[in-house]
RNA sequence: GGAAACAUAGCUCAGCUGGGAGAGCAUCUGGGUCACAACCAGAAGGUCAUGGGUUCGAGCCCCGUUGUUUCCACCA
């Protein structure tokens, strides 16, 4: 490879060859390796149907960063990857496929269906995973896997059958959720309230044996009428105490229904009383089997009124509702319309308003297992990132109510049940249909038709993928995995379910830590979504910035579970740092040359600059390390992009210059030694956010290093400590700053005449360090040109001119320095000086400091005091002075 | 109805266990400078929503208020 990098950094070409490059020298792929700790992270499945969105660039960038960081640390680093068959979400997409070629579902079979979901499969199921390798995953594909695959399959079962087996999986008629529209039940999670305007329909139900006495109802599902069972008041209610027990003409029938007291029944809310119809509402249902009541289904599987329900049936439920309310209006029994807003449950993929319904449908008993992922957490075993959402977790687990997942569909997991055809007796069993009925001894068995819910194969993804059930020396070195990352809206799905399963099936909670981050919203904060079309498409930002650039907008200036907007100026931004980096290389492998360095530099041989950016990028390390530790990833971020364009390319390159445009070869080694490590160094720390450029770079950097990507994490050491270079250029770069202050305000450009060099700061240490020539002067040179060219011919200072030519050490009141101004520069100084000297006062004057604060922090204080007061000692006299 | 989060510069947002209010973008000024104009140097801009409290000291901790957002929820 080249030395001769080009003069602006451009992406393309370059991101996709090193990809290639990473592929094929197998870094992604980790192995049972006991010679080293392993770290991993399971891939949140992104759904075979899926095309990659912001969410999945955040979700994955995030994982990625700490994938290969922990790589780098020398982990064994295992980020597993695959996809979800995502049940109702393909069979959906699979049918409106076939519906746009004239096929119908139902007409093809099961089968057949099949056959096209698999094909749609093997068409996309790749097509978001080759779109997160754009983004630089450094995922373990050799290791890719699929929720419906022969493993994941095989644990979906053995999990069904035990829980089954541990009497925890149970087959019932209860209310469920129904989506009309896609034929099948839903749990209480994929339902989303909506709020609706609606009516109170408010109606009468004569009492029987009672002419012109009534019951006034309230309802906002009149049509649900027909399947009324009882009326309900509240047993404490005084109103209605006579009407307990009394019989109802159910209107609109030949029913008569009885009058039942529940606690149920707010006595406050609409009248008081309460029609109830177990079949089709879940409150009605819990009351109906309190007090026995019958349960009357009045509507069909697509929503539209049954064949018990006279002339309404065959009507579309919304219909009815209009028919039946214009006969009860004839009949006189509609006492009034009310309008009134309320929650409507839909379902969350097709937005139909879902219909609470009994069906046999098979459950998970979560009593037992939502206690023990609560318990996880209260022990600490399991943390959130950031720490609210364990609220939210245990929120949502202290409501949790026994787990619907059979689905009426065909795309998924079969459920293991069989039943006799002769006798109907029910096997549950792995390994397919059982050869013989244990109970009659038939051999023809119908398997149950229903598939299910596609979070029951999720909920294993942190094993399955890795062989479980079976004993897998995977299992039993990557499980548990260390750290799961995915966003706030899949918590209740996912995370709950993970957490469980992991937890019953193997005794380990899946993973200690959840990282929550939150949505990707456009640039006015609404969310993207396709029907809004603001959507913006990774791939995109990738082709015109590069996947970096992409990576670190999505990194900087972000809090771990807070939303985030997408802006295009921040991404132009970030290719700018990109930009930034690739041309401080240029430079520095220009000046590098053929030049042979030595591996190690002896500290003596080192200028005071050199120490203090080696001082600086060390501490940077150490603190850079322990904000990934704690996941602040976009704090280490920042941190990594002010080191390298402020401190190493605004001041550190700036002051090696006039080094390196000497002739004498051996007086440059230590810069460019500096130069070549530092840079190293930066690009290490930076490489996880930024793996493309920094791989680039570092590898025409150190022809001998293969890749960054095992290049081992810049960690502490007391080597490159040096406090006291590190103070003191700090002094040099506020003096460097004053000096600048001055030429801006004096406005001095060529042509003008400037014959003193003004240093702000009264720091006596600065002085001393212009009177000692120290060489990071040097470092003036090139940004203070301006100032240089016309100093030449001024005063002469022996120190001083030999890095600043005609310079001189001088503070001036008269001449060049507005009199008032720098009277008020000082006063305003002094009473910054007073407000620290009291603030360190207070400290040192408080108990609760001296006994707790560590040692060196206290005696920390005490140098700033002692430093604070004679500066305002100095400021004092200079304000007399002045003031003479 | 319950819960949570948020409110910091013109905009978008960082700010770890209390101790210097910060970044990017935008604005203004100066600069064609031999890595980079996708640049450099500098400036301006904030009563940290509001009212109390704890503390020597509060953007940060506690309580109230206002505003925004999100999640959960069976009020017919």
């Amino acid at each position: 490879m080249s030395k001769e990098l080009a003069k602006q950094y451009d992406p393309k070409g370059i991101e996709d060859r090193l990809y290639q490059k990473w592929m094929q020298g197998g870094y992604f792929h980790a192995k049972v390796n006991p010679d080293k700790k392993p770290f991993t992270i399971v891939m949140p499945p992104p759904n075979v149907t899926g095309q990659l969105h912001m969410g999945h660039a955040l979700d994955n960038t995030m994982q990625d960063i700490l994938t290969r960081y922990k790589r780098m640390q020398g982990y064994e680093a295992l980020w597993q990857p695959g996809t979800d068959h995502a049940a109702i979400a393909t069979e959906v997409k699979v049918t409106n496929m076939l519906k746009d070629q004239g096929i119908d579902k139902h007409e093809i079979g099961r089968e057949k269906f099949l056959e096209y979901c698999w094909q749609w499969k093997d068409e996309y199921g790749s097509r978001i995973l080759k779109q997160l390798q754009k983004l630089g995953s450094s995922a373990d594909w050799s290791r890719e896997r699929f929720t419906m695959d022969e493993g994941c399959s095989k644990a979906v079962e053995e999990v069904f059958c035990r829980l089954y087996e541990k009497g925890w999986i149970y087959k019932g008629n209860r209310i469920i959720n129904w989506c009309p529209k896609c034929q099948t039940s839903l749990s209480d999670a994929e339902v989303e309230h909506v709020d609706q305007d609606g009516f109170f329909w408010h109606i009468n139900y004569p009492i029987v044996g009672e002419p012109g006495r009534f019951v006034e109802i309230a309802t906002t599902r009149p049509e649900t009428l027909l399947g009324d069972t009882a009326v309900a008041v509240n047993p404490d209610d005084e109103r209605y105490q006579d009407l307990i027990g009394k019989m109802l003409k159910l209107p609109l029938t030949d029913r008569e229904i009885p009058v039942i007291a529940d606690e149920y029944v707010d006595k406050e809310f609409g009248t008081g009383c309460v029609k109830i119809t177990p079949a089709h509402d879940p409150n009605d249902f819990e009351v109906g089997k309190r007090h026995n009541l019958e349960e009357i289904n009045i509507l069909n599987d697509d929503a539209t009124m049954n064949d018990r329900c006279g002339k309404y049936a065959g009507m579309d439920r919304y219909e009815a509702r209009k028919a039946m309310v214009s006969d009860l209006e004839k009949q006189g029994l509609l006492v009034k319309v009310v309008p009134h807003t309320h929650a409507v449950g839909t379902h969350d993929r097709c937005h139909t308003t879902v219909e609470p319904m009994i069906k046999p449908q098979w459950f998970v008993r979560m009593k037992e297992m939502g206690e023990a992922a609560q318990k996880a957490l209260d022990t600490g075993d399991l943390k959130f990132v950031p720490e609210s959402y364990g609220k939210t977790y245990t929120h949502w687990l202290d409501n949790i109510r026994d787990w619907c997942i059979s689905r009426q569909l065909w795309w998924g997991h079969r459920i293991p049940a069989y039943y006799c055809d002769d006798c109907g007796e029910l096997v549950v069993q792995r390994g397919g249909a059982p050869s013989k009925c244990p109970k009659c001894g038939g051999t023809h068995f119908t398997q149950d038709p229903d598939t299910l819910d596609t979070w029951f194969s999720s909920a294993l993804w942190p094993f399955s993928t890795l062989g479980w059930p079976d004993k897998t020396p995977e299992m039993d070195y990557f499980y548990p995995t260390d750290v799961l990352v995915t966003g706030y809206d899949i918590i209740f799905f996912w995370v709950i379910r993970m957490v469980f399963s992991g937890i019953e099936q193997t005794g380990k909670t899946p993973f200690h830590h959840v990282l929550i981050h939150g949505l990707v919203r456009d640039s006015q904060g609404r969310k993207m979504s396709k029907s809004l079309g603001n959507g913006i498409d990774p791939l995109e930002v990738i082709d015109q910035y590069g996947a970096d650039a992409l990576r670190l907008t999505l990194m900087t200036g972000n809090a771990p579970g807070n939303d985030m907007r997408f802006y295009w100026e921040k991404v132009e931004a970030s290719r700018n740092f990109a930009n930034k980096i690739w041309n401080a290389s240029r430079f520095i492998m220009m000046n590098l040359g053929d030049a042979v360095l030595p591996e190690t530099m002896e500290a003596s041989a080192l200028a005071a600059p050199d120490r203090w950016i080696l001082h600086t990028v060390n501490n940077l390390a150490r603190e850079v390390t322990e904000n990934m530790d704690k996941y602040e990833l976009g704090i280490a971020v920042q941190k990594i992009y002010d080191f390298i364009w402020e401190e190493f390319c605004d001041w550190y390159i700036e002051m090696a210059k006039p080094r390196l445009y000497k002739d004498d070869t051996d007086e440059k080694l230590p810069v460019l030694w500096t130069l070549r490590t530092v840079l190293s160094e930066a690009l290490r720390l930076l490489h996880p956010f930024m793996p493309f450029i920094t791989e680039e770079i570092y590898c025409t950097l150190n022809p001998d290093e293969e890749t960054i990507m095992i290049a081992p994490w810049p960690e502490y050491t007391n080597e490159y400590e040096f406090p006291e270079e590190a103070e003191g250029v700090e002094l040099i770069k506020d003096a460097i700053r004053g000096v600048r202050n001055i030429r801006t305000e004096l406005n001095v450009s060529p042509g003008r005449r400037l014959t003193h060099l003004y240093i702000v700061s009264e720091d006596e240490r600065i002085r001393s360090m212009f009177e000692r020539g120290m060489t990071v002067l040097v470092g003036l040179a090139h940004a203070e040109k301006a100032i240089i060219q016309e100093t030449r011919d001024g005063i002469g200072d022996d120190a001083l001119s030999a890095v600043l030519p005609g310079a001189t050490l001088y503070i001036p009141f008269g001449d060049l320095v507005d009199r008032d101004k720098e009277f008020a520069r000082l006063t305003k100084e002094s009473e910054r000086l007073k407000k620290e000297v009291k603030r360190c006062e207070g400290m040192l004057g408080n108990e609760r400091f001296l006994t707790k604060a560590p040692a060196d922090k206290v005696q920390q204080e005490k140098d700033k005091l002692e430093k604070y007061r004679q500066m305002l000692d100095q400021v004092g006299t200079r304000l007399a002075q002045m003031q003479k």
